[in-house]
DNA sequence: CGGGCCATGTAATTTGTTACATGATTCC
DNA sequence: GGAATCATGTAACAAATTACATGGCCCG
């Protein structure tokens, strides 16, 4: 049922076309729950036929634009009180279990795989936090929030892997 | 195809039944890659039909002792060494961005169960550690080495949850 | 006028969750 | 004897990914 919330979520700042949103998974949101146009397409149309959601446009080449009902609204405020779903899935997190079946010096590139990956992220994050002036509207600091939680686990990974590294080519 | 490799990286250790492994999920692994009993079970025949592994006995209550064929380690080696899938899905997260859509007092709330949350999770895993003594076989380090990464990156999201309730608290 | 991106959809498949179902052993 | 936990499975449903499919607009 994330997907349902994240999309009236983000409808609550504004009218959108599924486009629009989908954009939103490539980006910002997508950072915690991603999702592909041919899951929001879908959801887009059962959300309407209940009446979450509405159509208020047509913009060019058959985009239509959604807005957020009242009862859309009273759906995310409910959806946010509710006790978070805490299940994580991290596939590359699962490897580390089982990288004693790998030589010492295979185990290392992985580790420095994943250092690379995990300082990609965080350029990509700092470029974000540097496009967004200091927050002066609650949705703009609900945003620098979400982005400072990942600005710091994506820091605590990179000096896990460092730490890793130099654990695992200590003793060879 | 994560689920099926977790059981085979697993079964690396040593023989195991499937109720055994499913303690493995609600402990260990399970932090980073969660499975119930219900998606073990058929997992584990469908590795039994490939080949993969072989069940070598039977203990009471009729309980499945399986074991690792070669072509079962040979394959887990294999997908080791591919790129991980990188995606991460975090419910909590998630919420993060929506949060403006509640009152300043209500979001503090969402963030200081957020920090509980945070807290008891950092307890579950220093228990662990304590249990489990500097490692001395490739097994144990690599052991060592997940269980690290999850307390370092649960000891960022409470520094996180603490600063993020000073910052919606500030403004008020 | 062609390439890239905007824009929307459906279908097939895989993966994961919830619910249903059963029975044995062990410990108190 | 009764409760907790060991132990295995299937079925129904929901969620997510991959693949199939189509066409419009805009910029160079």
């Amino acid at each position: 049922m994330s997907l349902r919330h994240a999309l009236l979520g983000l409808l609550a700042q504004g009218p959108r076309s599924g486009y629009g949103l989908l954009k939103h998974f490539e980006g910002s949101v997508g950072y915690a729950w991603p999702a592909l146009h041919s899951q929001i397409y879908p959801e887009l149309a059962r959300l309407r036929e209940q009446g979450l959601i509405e159509q208020v446009g047509e913009g060019p080449r058959g985009a239509k634009t959604y807005e957020l009902t009242g009862r859309g609204l009273d759906e995310v405020r409910r959806w946010l009180r509710t006790e978070p779903d805490r299940t994580v899935r991290n596939e590359a997190g699962l490897r580390i279990f089982f990288l004693w079946l790998l030589p010492d010096e295979e185990q290392a590139r992985f580790l420095e795989r994943e250092l690379d990956y995990q300082r990609g992220l965080l350029s990509e994050l700092r470029a974000i936090a540097e496009d967004e002036a200091t927050p002066h509207t609650p949705k703009e600091r609900a945003y620098r929030l979400a982005l400072e939680a990942g600005l710091r686990t994506t820091h605590a990974r990179i000096e896990w892997a460092k730490w890793a590294i130099r654990e695992v080519r200590r003793r060879r």
